[in-house]
DNA sequence: AAAAATAAACTGGTCAGACCACTGAGAGAA
DNA sequence: TTCTCTCAGTGGTCTGACCAGTTTATTTTT
């Protein structure tokens, strides 16, 4: 298929180029969780590269929990959804100050910008069955907010709030309480698609001051 | 120092043990940023494993962003404050949903919340020194919203923005055309502090509806 | 013929050793 | 002192070997 790793003077190291060829042949050939991919020493010769640095891209990809290897079998794809890395950088990042509040910061203000989203976008029976969960069944904070988030309808927020919200999670900071009321109250206020009134009930619901 | 790296009859591979361990000595020695590790060949020899498998270990960080690596000085601790996780999952993300109007979207609407965090946090010389910038300089769309992005002093922000950014110019959509007096004006309401006119002013510098 | 045991052919896991390309410090020359 | 230049050290890569599992094919036994 695709004979070289790197262009002939490229500095960039061989196992990037590795994964970069697997990310394409993923795509090309539409491999799906589950999926087996080619043995090491299949990539190695197809690739035209030493096994060894085969490995280091399995080894780094594994790491990141986007494949998973087993003794024998094989490397397979795996259903990744930014679990394992949150985890892993947890124990390395330091947690200074900055670095948590960023995250705060960002996680909220996603959450903001879903909930505006969805009064742009949201059609009404599908605020109208949420509010009918929300009121009937259990969840968590981020139950809910997983569905605020997919009710926006941007895959992109998604991605990038679930790996925040695992993130926010390791950090284990002081849960708030929030009352099935509050949250009641929130989609009402998207239901009558009140921009301000959603913040305002947003920001309360999060304890968070005006500023 | 630990001379083990997995316990006799452990299952797991060396290399996650190497992870370990190189995780309990930059806690042990206290290592920062810019601070270089132990060689391969001395952490193989340490360790009392192979350097392939020292290489694994330290190639999976790399690809996390949590250390850097320079042929012929060493490996280095790095500055990962801003979570290498977002841009790792990007390259995997971004492609399997090219959605163009989420990135649109998104870029969008950080771009707001960034303006909002400076009306909230922006110090009022900075801004004037933003202001003076804004009219004397020659600059592109990016790189007055990249000093936006900055200005709003979130580390996660400016991350994601950056790989918004490349993505969106990659996809060669029709450009805006912005005059500095738009520029400008929406600097004069970060300093007035006006939020409704902020987005205001937004929205009409990126040509969209109300809606 | 069916079932069980065995063998072969794979797969990943690991190691050792050999080069190469590059950097930095120290030895030596100017 | 200052400038080369050499050389030891470092990461980057490949090869080949062996181990330890799994799967498939083959042979043997029932």
């Amino acid at each position: 298929m695709i004979p070289y790793v790197n262009s002939p003077q490229n500095n960039t190291k061989v196992y990037i180029g590795i994964v970069k060829q697997l990310r394409s042949m993923i795509e090309h050939d539409g491999l799906k969780p589950g999926d087996r991919l080619p043995s090491e020493r299949e990539l190695s010769e197809r690739l035209g590269v030493g096994r060894s640095s085969v490995r280091e891209a399995l080894r780094a990809l594994e790491l990141l929990g986007l494949i998973e290897t087993r003794r024998g079998e094989g490397t397979f794809m795996r259903d990744f959804r930014g679990h394992q890395l949150v985890q892993l950088l947890s124990t390395f990042i330091l947690q200074d100050k900055k670095s948590i509040r960023d995250v705060k910061e960002t996680k909220f203000l996603i959450e903001l910008d879903c909930l505006w989203l969805i009064i742009q976008k949201a059609e009404e029976d599908q605020l109208l069955r949420f509010k009918k969960w929300a009121l009937e069944a259990d969840y968590t904070d981020d139950d809910f907010f997983l569905k605020i988030v997919t009710l926006a309808d941007n895959h992109l927020f998604l991605r990038i709030w679930i790996i925040l919200k695992d993130y926010y999670n390791s950090l284990d900071l002081e849960r708030m309480m929030v009352t099935k009321e509050q949250y009641a109250e929130l989609i009402e206020t998207l239901i009558s698609r009140n921009e301000s009134e959603v913040i305002r009930v947003y920001r309360n619901l999060r304890n968070l001051s005006k500023g």
